[in-house]
RNA sequence: AACCCGGUGGUGUAAUCGGUAACACAACAGAUUUUGGUUCUGUUUUUCCAGGUUCGAGUCCUGGCCGGGUUACCA
């Protein structure tokens, strides 16, 4: 889709000037720090094949960390789910997994340290006080009275805080900096707050926890990374890391920021991704509609698709929105090449080929990958009555419409040239059978006399079909951008789909899919591509429409 | 109002000492096609504004304007 192209983006620049000027001796050393809170989605994709795949570029190397500093909101879940994502992808961390639990200890020391020389204190200031406190972006803030405490006494306190002698919120650690600081982060931020909460990982070693501020830049620095590429939103951050790693003289990584990926009719908030799933608004976080990467998965997205997408969403500072189209365009493409072709019959309506012997059947050679003739072909078994899809069908056809229609002749695909001859309806006038001849001198789906037709419909022997269940998706949110709410007391909620699953009940399958298994990929011909859903059971698969296919009938028909 | 960061077709990006504004997607038109798919060809559309420097400015300077972020004991 994107030619390969000599561009670096600026992130890449950086490091390549970092290389060539020897700044870490040519060491390129990443990391992908997830806090373990939610599932990932795609744009947490973009963030790992950046820091993954730079760290391949370059011959470096990508850490997995877990950014756990806040056990009220994290789980085993949620890192397990995170690791299966990881790997999905294609990324390999091999034996550098890590967590900021594992630095709990390290990060006690160093705050001791930053006692001891002066810059940073115990303050009994309550939540409220110390927010009063911090002044507003135009005024400054005030000194807390507890500012000024000696060593002995800082020390005496926190590690009072540490062994359990406060309850929540009597105490917290404050970094000395300025109160009048033009960044509200600098004027004394907290580093560590009482919680007896057990953590997933230390259990109930701790109660008092380092904030992620106090954490990530300091971790970082543990593991020896050289660039530490996060989203535009630590930006702000960075004065704070610095100041940090500066106070306690340690290895100081290079943040750079990059601008997060923005989805249109989707949203990337975990928050809201969580409120979803607790709402049962989805069926959880692999739900196909969800933008997170096992309901990518669960849809029928491969992780080549996941990587090419990002690869060409752009690296920049600027906000941007990438059209879901473009996503779309990611799986199809290489879908294209790999996904097997079936017919499947959605919508079905009955044709009877009057003229074709009842009783007889003929298994007809299918090609199943015009676009990989490595693929091969397989039997389709061809009779008197099938379907085809109620769409293919108008008795009153309009201009453009190429398909079958009374007195009208097209191809059903690998068969035979059929005509239609009588339309059958019901009491209330709906098409109920369709009537043609066929041409057997056109088996295979070709004319002997060269004589052309307008269109190729899918079908299935209405005897050998097998019924099941489909389901189609389409975008979670109504609106590109679902926070537009036009009324200011609906909020994004009010955007959502109440269209986004459509459940088919009774599809109809040819009988190769029969033996279909979770995860297995098609492309139902005419129709999109399928993904076999972990709901499917042996003899009944479900499918997933993953994407359908390009449609330019369908875009004839909005005019 | 403060601080930080940004503004290039409809969207996402490129233009690397200042030198013809280009690529992809989308849109539109056509060709090919046993999928109205794929593939191929063509067309439309662009530097936030105002000054300045310069032979020459998307790029440099000044001043505006607009957008995002920050004001959690979240990350």
């Amino acid at each position: 889709m994107t030619p390969p192209s000599e561009h670096r983006d600026f992130v890449r620049q950086i490091i390549e000037d970092d290389n060539a000027s020897g700044k870490w001796g040519s060491r390129v050393h990443t990391r992908f720090p997830p806090e373990p809170n939610g599932y990932l989605h795609i744009g947490h994709a973009k963030s790992i094949c950046l820091n993954f795949g730079i760290a391949k570029e370059y011959g470096g190397l990508c850490n997995l960390r877990f950014d756990d500093t806040n056990p009220e909101k994290e789980d085993v879940e949620y890192v397990d789910s995170i690791m299966e994502d990881v790997r999905w992808l294609g990324f390999d961390w091999e034996d550098r997994l890590f967590y900021a639990s594992d630095y709990f200890e390290q990060l006690y020391a160093w705050a001791e340290k930053l006692i001891c020389d002066g810059k940073a204190y115990v303050c009994s200031l309550s939540l409220e006080e110390i927010r009063s406190g911090r002044g507003t972006p135009t005024e400054p803030g005030a000194n807390s009275i507890y500012r000024d405490r000696s060593v002995e006494e800082n020390l005496d306190l926190f590690r009072r805080m540490r062994a359990g002698e406060f309850p929540e919120g009597a105490h917290v650690l404050r970094a000395k900096i300025d109160m009048a600081h033009k960044h509200m982060l600098l004027r004394d931020p907290i580093m560590y707050r009482i919680r007896f909460a057990e953590h997933h990982r230390t259990g109930n070693k701790w109660c008092i926890y380092p904030t992620y501020d106090y954490t990530h830049g300091q971790s970082d620095s543990l593991e020896k990374i050289t660039h530490s590429i996060c989203t535009l939103e630590f930006e702000n951050h960075r004065p704070l890391y610095d100041w940090y790693c500066d106070a306690l003289g340690i290895h100081h990584p290079q943040q750079i920021e990059f601008n997060r990926l923005n989805l249109t009719y989707t949203m990337m908030s975990k928050r809201r991704l969580l409120e979803l799933v607790q709402a049962g608004t989805v069926t959880g976080w692999d739900d196909p509609r969800m933008p997170t990467i096992c309901g990518l998965r669960r849809r029928g997205y491969t992780p080549e698709a996941v990587r090419s997408f990002c690869a060409s969403v752009g690296v920049t500072k600027h906000n941007a929105t990438m059209d879901m189209v473009v996503l779309e365009n990611h799986i199809r493409e290489d879908l294209n090449k790999r996904a097997e072709r079936r017919m499947a019959v959605l919508n079905p309506v009955r044709v009877v080929i009057t003229n074709y012997p009842e009783g007889q059947i003929e298994e007809l050679d299918a090609i199943n990958n015009p676009e990989d003739p490595a693929a091969g072909s397989r039997k389709v078994p061809f009779s008197r009555e099938l379907y085809i899809e109620a769409e293919d069908f108008m008795e009153e056809p309009p201009k453009k419409f190429f398909r079958l229609a009374p007195g009208r002749e097209v191809r059903l695909r690998w068969a035979y040239f059929i005509t239609c001859t009588d339309v059958v309806k019901d009491a209330s006038g709906n098409v109920t059978e369709i009537r043609c001849t066929y041409d057997p001198a056109t088996r295979g789906g070709d004319a002997p006399d060269g004589r052309k037709v307008k269109a190729t419909l899918h079908w299935v022997s209405a005897s050998h079909a097998v019924p099941t269940e489909v389901r189609l998706y389409d975008h979670l949110f109504m609106k590109e951008d679902p926070d537009a709410v036009d009324d200011p007391s609906l909020d994004w909620k009010s955007n959502l789909n109440p269209n986004s699953l459509q459940i088919i009940s009774n599809a109809m399958l040819e009988p190769s899919l029969k033996t279909a298994v979770a995860g297995d990929r098609f492309q139902f011909e005419r129709m999109g591509y399928f993904c076999a859903d972990k709901d499917s059971q042996p003899g009944r698969p479900v499918f997933n429409r993953t994407v359908t296919l390009k449609d330019a009938w369908a875009k004839e028909q909005q005019k």
